[in-house]
DNA sequence: ACTGTATCATTCATATATGAATAATGCTGT
DNA sequence: ACAGCATTATTCATATATGAATGATACAGT
């Protein structure tokens, strides 16, 4: 079958994605909100929503709402921009920075463990061939 | 970094699925309305929405939501089962097998074409270590 | 300066998915 | 026969995602 690898590959991805959500809801994240404060974390200043949408790959109404429930859950905090009126930032809080520092070994277990299962092809090799899928 | 090929893996089946929907809804589908019909195509016989959530990997709530919107569509009919009053069926309608026909080709277009992306590692070995994820 | 266009975030409608709660029906052991 | 448990589909609340429409603000060219 021409079609056999490629859906493998999403659906070994899929499975993945299954044992990063398990595995996040232990330290009360969703692997959209542990992406989101891990690059908030990472540039360790307030961001705009539009940057985060794009550095997310994803379009901008869905910043919005993930903000949205990042805040309530008081991970991540809005702020004006003061160079833009039409901007607004997000900065990750204390409890946010946290929770951050928590998802990520759970994810990097997870991830290490996908790469053993994987080990059966060369690593290098296989990340080139992954990353040259569109 | 340990969780770079994993990482490449979910990324490079994100992507595979993006392509996916994009072609698919040319022809006035998506991957959850392809699959559906697919399965209902090849068992060419009513099933249980159970039944389809058990083929499809997901719950049933799901099931009901996608055969409500593709029974919207025509593309599918519920029908009772006379052998148990609690369950209902799913049959593909003319109007679906003629929706999945089309959908099919396109869909092995995108899948061929992401196994020629992947040509660098052989295809069944890479099946085969993608099968063992998880 | 002003007009038109672009950009920003939000809102709304919708699709896909999960899980809990519910109601109807089936089945098993006594 | 029936009590208790299991199974079936649906509904509801919610999360994640898209895309269109909106309103506010910025900016470019005249």
């Amino acid at each position: 079958m021409n079609n056999a690898v490629a859906s493998a590959l999403v659906q070994a991805a899929h499975r993945v994605e299954a044992r990063l959500e398990e595995a996040l809801a232990g330290v009360g994240l969703s692997i959209a909100k542990f992406e989101t404060l891990s690059i908030l974390v990472s540039q360790d200043r307030p961001i705009r929503l539009s940057e985060l949408a794009s550095k997310l790959v994803c379009v901008r109404s869905n910043v919005t709402q993930l903000v949205d429930r990042l805040e309530t859950e008081g991970l991540v905090k809005r702020a004006d921009d003061p160079a833009d009126r039409r901007a607004v930032r997000a900065e990750v809080t204390a409890l946010g920075r946290k929770r951050q520092a928590a998802g990520t070994p759970v994810v990097n277990a997870v991830l290490q463990d996908v790469a053993n299962k994987l080990a059966a092809v060369d690593a290098q090799v296989l990340k080139r061939a992954l990353d040259a899928v569109q």
